[in-house]
DNA sequence: CTTGACCTTGCCCTTGGGGCTGGTTGGATC
DNA sequence: GATCCAACCAGCCCCAAGGGCAAGGTCAAG
């Protein structure tokens, strides 16, 4: 026997979809009436189809996309599972960071300006360096693990050139901003000059040490805003990208949050 | 000596918010402009600004909405971090039962279907109870604290008449769906009629027992949704509004997910 | 046959901007 | 003084994921 056909009003109040919504998803094709009236355009669905009404209300209380959705209930079952399961993961994982953003901000509300104070900015020479480098383009999200992966190419290539003889720095050559990074530059200095090498001339440079708890995102702005800030307060003048110098001994995972991470650095004339 | 004015276009670098945000944030009254060239238009901004930019930033990365934003720096200082923490406890409550739903939705997907045969629907006779009652309107977010809240009223009133003399339940009058609760009305049996007191009629009910793991939202529509499709099957008929009984017995903090938590009652012809 | 509930499409509204266009302006250079 | 380009302005349409409403067609009960 034929399974009943629902009405839109009828599947919509046993789905607790709205009409609105579904709708909506005829036109995008992720959950289509069993029939519709050629006449009078009426829309019908099956009964069975109230499951995967339900999947799209509950995915959709996941704040999950329309677009995301549609993999889910297309490949159900295990594979739809896993699609699930990794959106949750990285909902999971932008609530972490949220969850710092939300307590530094808490401290910045109390303390007022005042933490833009306590930056000690200073300036020093920097000799010539002979540097084994790579460039690359990343997002925000792939920083971390971009930065590790080609470190330790570099770290490869510097062996070849006499091992590394400094800290190893980035040059952000592009905007860096909440969604794209222009191109970096991750620069490991060497002794031995050869091909794969380029000298990164001597210059001077204003820079400032930050701490892992001003290290984060977008925390650490507060430091580049302070060292431009004491650039143009004490008449220097920028002369090429900034960059961020590593403390060889620093370890995310073990470091207090007072401890020093890494110089922010601007060169200046 | 009168602090520098920065153009739109230094102050978005700095802030690293966009032109087009930093506009949009004029319009809404959120960051005005130190100054606005009369002929030119021409928007200028004071360095101290870029304290407020950057919170903005910040808060907007909490994906906090413009219109709270506001509040939070408006009234800087402690006031707004505590508007910031209980935005940020509402994200975690909210984020604490999709987190749930998520977990529920994963096993729907590994499972199929299968979930929904697993209702076993009975039918029996209600007799006529004499109730106290209070009817409200709720969101599904109040839900459970005005609930608690009108049972304990409740139960106080029903000892004034002879004390409960059954379980509690609620009518759901009106629509439930994601943001609103139609008039609910929740009801304890008692012994004593008075003016106080309503007759709730006897009449034959379909109902099925739902676990605790089947209790939450969305997950407990399945169980709604199975005794109306029992209904429509058997050929009975709708006379009501459909109820939830609570067991006496169910703590929702000790029960074991399969522990029974309520029934879903239809009262039907 | 009428009434009211239900259904259709279509248009504009929301939030927080992004993208683009066309028309000024500012500062530097020729 | 002329030119040139970068920066700036306002104004328009666009996104997701629908909500609200209007004008009109359909269905079933009384």
């Amino acid at each position: 026997m034929a399974e009943p056909l629902l009405t839109i009003g009828v599947f919509a109040r046993r789905s607790r979809l709205s009409i609105k919504a579904l709708r909506l998803y005829k036109r995008l094709g992720l959950l289509l009436p069993a029939e519709i009236d050629p006449q009078t355009g009426y829309r019908r669905y099956r009964e069975s189809q109230l499951f995967t009404a339900r999947l799209i209300v509950g995915l959709r209380r996941l704040d999950m996309p329309l677009s995301e959705v549609v993999r889910v209930i297309s490949v159900a079952g295990e594979v739809g599972a896993s699609v699930l399961t990794s959106y949750w993961e990285w909902v999971e994982r932008r609530l972490a960071a949220q969850r710092e953003l939300a307590e530094e901000l808490r401290q910045s509300l109390l303390w007022g300006e005042s933490r833009f104070a306590t930056f000690d900015i200073r300036e020093r020479d920097q000799p010539e360096q002979i540097v084994v480098s790579e460039t690359c383009a990343v997002d925000i999200a792939a920083l971390t693990a971009t930065t590790a992966d080609m470190t330790e190419q570099l770290t490869r290539s510097a062996a070849a050139h006499g091992g590394a003889s400094g800290e190893r720095f980035v040059i952000y050559h592009g905007e860096v901003n909440e969604d794209s990074i222009g191109p970096i530059e991750i620069c490991i200095p060497v002794t031995t000059e050869s091909t794969a090498t380029r000298r990164e001339p001597a210059h001077r440079q204003a820079y400032v040490s930050v701490t892992k708890a001003q290290f984060g995102w977008p925390q650490i702005l507060s430091a580049y805003d302070a060292v431009e800030r004491w650039i143009d307060q004490h008449g220097r003048r920028r002369i090429g990208s900034p960059r961020e110098m590593y403390r060889a001994d620093f370890d995310p995972a073990s470091a207090a949050p007072t401890d020093e991470a890494c110089d922010v650095i601007f060169p200046i004339a």
